[in-house]
RNA sequence: GGGCGAUUAGCUCAGUGGCAGAGCGCUUCCUUCACACGGAAGAGGCCACAGGUUCGAUACCUGUAUCGCCCA
């Protein structure tokens, strides 16, 4: 019978198309609170439904399948609970373009259709990345999926909302928020991206309205806003200025006069001219001066950051004014008043000046700071048992640096502004009596507003009519909340809260949540906020935060650059595992990804050599098998199970600590350049004979490596390792509910290794000669061995055979005293001497540089210990070990100094060179 | 402006108070029976700079420079 035959390169395509399916039809990833086993659980950073799968995604969910592979092959009672985010912004924004495009608009649907036509959008769309997902091989149990606007997911966002109103957590009111004119909705602070631009200070003077012809010069970046002026101010200490506290400028362009206030806060003395406007409308730190001195807010921009000349009336600009700037949008309205100043010599001079300019961070918009009445979260008291939770160490953040930059935040946190003026999302569960709030409610055209004041009614029903009045005349705020403020909820809300479930019990607090930076603060931690105050425990113990992934250059991958790395391209071109493996081994504490495809490429080749290892063990396993001790098989066999029990150790140490860097490097290491480049090489003489008495043992040997190694590397390269695995002897139905190795004591021999090392280096010196003498590969050479050590001469009886077989010859343990005199290279390394005979007409030339090249070498560090030792300090100082170390190499250095002499002679002879 | 991090081979990065490491790339040789997506042998380093601590510093401390990120 023909042995099974793997083919020759590994196609990752089939293979991996098979298995994810095959996986989830099995039922693998599927769990239960009632399964046997610690629970180990980990939730998904929810994925934007409009998305599609990213490197970054990529990166972020191999770290987790990875650890939830490991900890279900131990036996954990694993759930990897998926989902997806509802993104208000983002989806609204994807589906009114859509609507767009087909000739209608948002408000001619109308609030209702237009989101059953988001819906209808997210039925078709929204499992894209689900299903890429699934292509990455994640073992999530997908039963379970959930999306942040289910049923039971909403009823959470409605309970919590309530409690926390209840409580007097959520509170309504007009602030300064940051508006994107474009999605025309409000945003939360971080939201919001600052940017460096170039931009103008430009001075203005500001004639004393008692005094026309002496000025106060205020110094600005946007000259515009100055019609919403309510105040100018100094600083209360200022020398110059200080005598004018209190009296009043007349504001340019307007018909007002508005008070000069010293504001030690607000004025930095040094910056422009020491004198700054106020426009508590339109900037925060101003929005802050005007409460501090009681000033009015006189806005002067609309919801489309366009100036509206109803305001600007309000404001007493001058009509003339107000006719050139209407419906201006900032940019726009800027120069024109830039011109009008400069006409009326009020202009004192323009300076570049650079300036931070924020945009929304869905849609690079500039955002405007506006007045509106909005919806905040009083967090102050959530965030402080959130701090404590970090502090005393119930949350672990990993890696530890970051701690320092999630407490710094959460201890200056500001209010968060939740209510967002879009259809898509959870609608606020607010109501208001139209009779009752009469004066509150506005009606623009479309455009409703609820002024601040209004008393809503807040349920997590419809109300039947008003607690006040009785009349059932009510309407709902129309505003829905932040995507995050659901998102906060995901590690309960996705475990049944607040139904008391077993998932609950079982599972929460979940046990490590790995994400990126980014979203540290956005999610992370406001869901460490509402985990302890609604489930009283903390949402997880551990935080992983990875890196970011990059280009090759190290910059941010994005569209527009066209410096994107597709990771589905990427799978179809090297394989999924190739694409795991990379993002793995790259995944270093602190630093970024640099991805390159010529790194994938390099995981694509790793994957191949483990694919053609395994075809050649199943070229040779069909003969008897024998399960010796370990103790009575071969030194190949207890080098190679000594060094997988060391792999098994480093691997398993490493995942514990997040170290996916070092774990996947150990794996490399050890399949590549011990099993492959050592192992399969010292036993081919074994299996290539017919009847070997080795051979029983080593065939055993061989599988168990193979198949443990297989084990060991599963959570990492998923598709190949089960592929492998079914084609070696096992039981069971998939490598994916197998167990994970575990350390093997039996498996540890420091004898082996021992030996290994020493014929490594006799190998290495016997084929640096065949190079240096220009031997064809296929020609078989006579080489002689010496130690300076007995003991190690000895064991040369044991290692012969095989520094024989990879040097390919013959090879001789022999005194160094009854070598040839002639004819002979001799190398030398850590007093082990090989002598390679010489013959035919070779050009001795590239090994005499050779042996003059280290021969230097090694002065070079004699000299360098020598000096440590002869120095009086080091000796009286230094530990006796390390002394003791410096003595053995420095005598081990010496002899090989004599050995190199001595061969560097013979070959200058040999080539009959005068000794020099 | 404040905070954090980085600086080690051509590139990307590990690393440790006591021989400077890996992967990729590069050079030379090799279609030998698992693999050319391969094998073998090599070249390549003032461990950013300047001080300090130490018998000894790439590592610990201080400062400088450059780059990056976060926050204002």
């Amino acid at each position: 019978m023909m042995p099974f035959q793997l083919d020759k390169t590994y196609d990752p395509t089939t293979v991996e198309a098979r298995w994810s399916q095959e996986w989830i039809a099995r039922g693998y990833f599927q769990t239960s609170p009632e399964r046997p086993g610690q629970p180990y659980c980990i939730v998904i950073p929810p994925p934007n439904v409009t998305g599609s799968l990213h490197v970054g995604h990529a990166l972020n969910h191999s770290l987790q399948d990875i650890l939830i592979r490991w900890r279900r092959m131990q036996g954990r009672n694993t759930l990897w609970l998926p989902g997806t985010d509802h993104a208000g912004i983002a989806t609204q924004n994807v589906v009114e373009k859509q609507v767009t495009a087909e000739g209608g608009s948002r408000e001619s649907l109308g609030r209702e259709r237009f989101i059953e036509r988001v819906w209808q959008w997210k039925a078709t769309s929204g499992n894209t990345i689900v299903n890429q997902q699934k292509q990455l091989g994640e073992s999530c149990d997908w039963e379970r999926l959930r999306f942040t606007m289910d049923e039971g997911l909403s009823k959470a966002v409605l309970e919590v909302f309530v409690r926390l109103y209840q409580d007097g957590l959520i509170y309504r009111g007009e602030r300064l928020i940051n508006w994107c004119p474009r999605c025309l909705t409000a945003l939360s602070d971080i939201e919001v991206e600052h940017e460096d631009a170039k931009g103008k200070l430009y001075s203005i003077q500001y004639p004393l309205a008692d005094d026309p012809s002496t000025q106060l010069t205020v110094a600005t970046t946007r000259p515009e806003t100055l019609l919403g002026d309510t105040a100018v101010a100094v600083h209360p200490e200022d020398d110059r200025f200080k005598h004018l506290i209190g009296k009043r400028v007349r504001l340019p362009l307007t018909n007002r006069t508005i008070p000069i206030v010293g504001d030690g806060i607000l004025v930095d003395r040094e910056f422009g001219t020491g004198a700054v406007k106020i426009t508590p409308a339109h900037d925060f730190n101003d929005y802050e001066a005007g409460e501090r001195h009681a000033l009015a807010r006189l806005a002067i921009l609309d919801h489309h950051a366009v100036l509206d000349a109803t305001k600007m009336r309000q404001a007493a600009v001058d009509q003339p004014v107000i006719e050139l700037l209407q419906r201006l949008p900032v940019s726009k309205a800027r120069p024109k008043v830039e011109e009008l100043l400069k006409e009326r010599g009020l202009l004192e001079k323009v300076e570049d000046h650079k300036m931070a300019v924020g945009k929304c961070y869905r849609c690079k918009t500039v955002v405007e700071p506006y007045l509106s009445p909005q919806w905040f979260v009083n967090i102050k008291p959530l965030a402080e048992p959130a701090i404590k939770a970090v502090e005393d160490g119930r949350i672990r953040i990993i890696p530890e640096g970051w701690t320092n930059n999630y407490l710094g935040w959460m201890r200056d946190i500001k209010d968060w502004c939740i209510s967002r003026q879009i259809w898509w999302g959870h609608q606020i569960p607010a109501w208001y009596c139209l009779s009752c709030n009469a004066e509150h409610i506005v009606r623009n055209g479309d455009r409703i507003t609820i002024l601040q004041g209004a008393s809503p009614i807040v349920s997590k029903t419809i109300p039947v009519g008003c607690p006040s009045c009785g009349k059932n005349e009510l309407y709902r705020d129309p505003d829905v909340l932040d995507t995050w403020f659901s998102s906060a909820l995901w590690p309960f809300s996705t475990l049944g809260w607040p139904e008391e479930t077993q998932e609950l019990n079982s599972y929460y607090p979940t046990s490590v949540l790995v994400t990126g930076l980014d979203i540290l603060f956005f999610w992370v931690a406001r869901m460490i906020m509402m985990g302890l105050k609604f489930m009283g425990d903390v949402p997880f113990r551990d935080v992983y935060i990875h890196a970011l992934v990059r280009d090759a250059e190290g910059k941010k991958m994005s569209k527009s650059k066209g410096n994107v790395i597709d990771p589905l391209h990427v799978m179809n071109e090297f394989g999924t595992d190739a694409l795991r493996f990379t993002l793995a081994s790259m995944a270093s504490p602190g630093r970024d990804v640099k991805l390159a495809e010529e790194r994938i490429e390099g995981y694509r080749n790793f994957a191949n050599k483990i694919w053609n290892a395994a075809r050649f063990a199943h070229m040779y396993l069909d003969g008897p098998q024998s399960p010796l001790p370990v103790s009575q098989r071969t030194v190949p066999d207890r080098w190679i199970l000594s060094r997988l029990n060391h792999t098994i150790k480093v691997v398993t140490a490493e995942l514990e600590g997040y170290r996916f860097d070092r774990a996947s490097n150990a794996l490399y290491h050890f399949i590549w350049h011990e099993f492959c480049d050592w192992y399969l090489e010292l036993i081919k003489p074994v299996l290539q004979a017919a009847d070997h008495p080795d051979g029983p043992a080593t065939r055993t040997t061989l599988i168990e490596t193979m198949e443990t190694t297989m084990r060991l590397l599963h959570p990492f390269m998923p598709f190949i390792t089960e592929e492998l695995w079914q084609t070696f002897p096992h039981q069971g139905h998939s490598i994916v509910i197998q167990s994970y190795p575990m350390e093997e004591p039996s498996w540890d021999s420091s004898e082996a290794e021992q030996l290994f090392a020493l014929m490594e280096q006799t190998v290495n010196l016997a084929r640096t000669g065949r190079v240096l003498l220009n031997y064809p590969p296929g020609q078989q050479i006579t080489c002689y061995l010496s130690h300076e050590e007995t003991t190690k001469q000895n064991l040369l009886n044991l290692v012969l055979p095989h520094a024989a077989h990879l040097s390919r010859g013959t090879c001789k343990n022999i005194a160094h005293s009854s070598w040839p005199a002639h004819q002979l290279l001799t190398l030398v390394t850590d007093g082990l001497s090989v002598g390679i005979e010489v013959s035919g007409e070779v050009d001795l030339q590239k090994a005499l540089d050779r042996l003059d090249k280290q021969i230097s070498e090694v002065e070079r560090e004699t000299q360098r210990l020598s000096g440590k030792l002869n120095n009086p300090d080091f000796v009286s100082k230094a530990p006796p070990e390390v002394i003791t170390d410096h003595q053995d190499r420095l005598r081990s250095l010496a002899q090989d100094t004599n050995m190199l002499i001595s061969s560097e002679r013979q070959l200058r002879s040999m080539l009959g060179l005068n000794q020099s």
